[in-house]
DNA sequence: GCCAACGTTGGC
DNA sequence: GCCAACGTTGGC
């Protein structure tokens, strides 16, 4: 029996990536993640389907643009192998990689971004890792929470 | 294994 | 562009 699929936020610099760029792409390997935890949310506990809040960071406002879908079982990033990429990790082998990510598939943009200060003070959001924790940017979210984002970002 | 220095994230 | 938060590195 497979486990109950879960909620998340990725976080992406609107001027780098943003949810247009991914709907324009469709499919993109989420490379670049160089911090632990959210490199074992991705190699651990992401499953194909789950769904994602997808986050424009260094963006102003930054806040939830819109929903995108986990697309693949957690691989190894092929940036830490090549040493002309600014994600290199030269203690990465094959046959030991050290960084793992998903494919991440566009769902949909939201008409409206739901801004980081109104998630701030929304009372059922204030407990969000978002909110709680700076610098995670691959996290978990409740059912709950995703919901409501959901429900402000597609309200026209 | 501690912890100071360092580097990066990311809001403002 | 500033700088606080905070994860990582490396000297000891």
């Amino acid at each position: 029996m497979s486990a109950e699929a879960r909620h998340w936020l990725m976080k992406s610099e609107e001027d780098v990536y943003s949810i247009e760029d991914l709907r324009r792409d469709g499919v993109t390997p989420w490379t670049g993640i160089r911090n632990y935890e959210a490199r074992n949310h991705m190699r651990d506990r992401m499953q194909p389907g789950d769904l994602i809040l997808y986050y424009h960071s260094n963006a102003s406002p930054p806040g939830v643009a819109g929903i995108a879908r986990v697309a693949s079982e957690a691989y190894a990033d092929p940036e830490q192998f090549d040493e002309a990429s600014a994600y290199h990790d030269p203690k990465a082998t094959h046959e030991k990689p050290r960084w793992m990510l998903v494919d991440v598939e566009f769902v949909k943009a939201f008409p409206k971004l739901v801004p980081l200060g109104d998630i701030r003070e929304h009372p059922e959001l204030r407990d969000m890792v978002l909110v709680k924790r700076m610098r995670l940017s691959v996290q978990p979210v409740t059912p709950e929470e995703f919901e409501i984002i959901r429900a402000l970002g597609e309200e026209s």
